[in-house]
DNA sequence: TTTATTTCTGACAAATTTGTCTTAAATAGA
DNA sequence: TCTATTTAAGACAAATTTGTCAGAAATAAA
């Protein structure tokens, strides 16, 4: 469903977004560490979600990643998984089509519109506060 | 998310199922031609299809690939998936936990459940000879 | 029985995704 | 200014998925 790569970036945005509430600024070592993903790999995924505006990131001592508490209202879901996966997820045919609409459906595309909008819809009415968030009151886990 | 295998499967077990039910068995080249696919990965997709008695093959010449309609009619396109795919697509969380339920969720489990649910429920309503049979009656594509 | 055709099987190759490593650039603090 | 720390960047490596190829096994038909 989404990449590893996504997972990682979503499960980083979490916890960035937590800390910053905290009023602390994560760095990448205790990112990986939190989430139990690799340091380096994860450091991309970062890199990708700073260049897209999803999170800050400060270099040098005290440097890290930043996700101020009104911007985590404001980014969805769907933002941080289009930032990696790109948008295929959100419109891509189920059969891999270039094209597969109403007009000129792939077999299963009537069965999956429907499917694919739910997912759509619940990407981008979640925000990233939220999920952050009910991590606090009712926890959520990021690793095992 | 579907792979490219479960793509071609889905596809060539469609294929086969509408030119079964028009008394023909098909081969493999001209399965992969019409869902133009690469023929030889195609073959393994189909072995794999085989193995798990969603088409029945056939060698030699006259040869080829076919299902019964009274067959196509028990088969769920869940079935196909999970030969190909596996159950990951039906049970897996949307993070990659290795295990993610009410009782230890991530971030994303409530909201993602029912999406899950609702992908698991199309895919095991759906049968292949629905699939086939509305390629006949309001055309839809295997190839573009 | 022989031949041609077709699926089966496994080794191999290419492409993509995932993950690692090293060095550069920035910067906070001594 | 100097040093230590941290992100940025890009080359490289491993793993997985996708795709190819060649030969074996089965079988229909002559």
């Amino acid at each position: 469903m989404f990449s590893k790569a996504c997972q990682y970036g979503i499960k980083a945005s979490v916890y960035v977004a937590r800390q910053s509430s905290l009023g602390i600024r994560a760095n990448l070592k205790d990112i990986a560490q939190n989430i139990d993903s690799p340091e380096a790999f994860t450091a991309k995924v970062l890199h990708q979600l700073a260049k897209n505006n999803l999170l800050e990131s400060h270099k040098g001592p005290t440097g890290g990643f930043m996700i101020a508490s009104a911007q985590a209202q404001k980014i969805n879901l769907s933002d941080i998984v289009e930032a990696i996966d790109g948008d295929q997820i959100f419109n891509g045919c189920a059969l891999g089509f270039p094209r597969c609409d109403a007009s000129k459906p792939c077999p299963m595309h009537s069965k999956f519109v429907s499917i694919r909008e739910n997912l759509k819809k619940m990407l981008q009415n979640t925000t990233l506060h939220q999920l952050a968030h009910e991590l606090v009151e009712e926890p959520t886990f990021l690793k095992r």
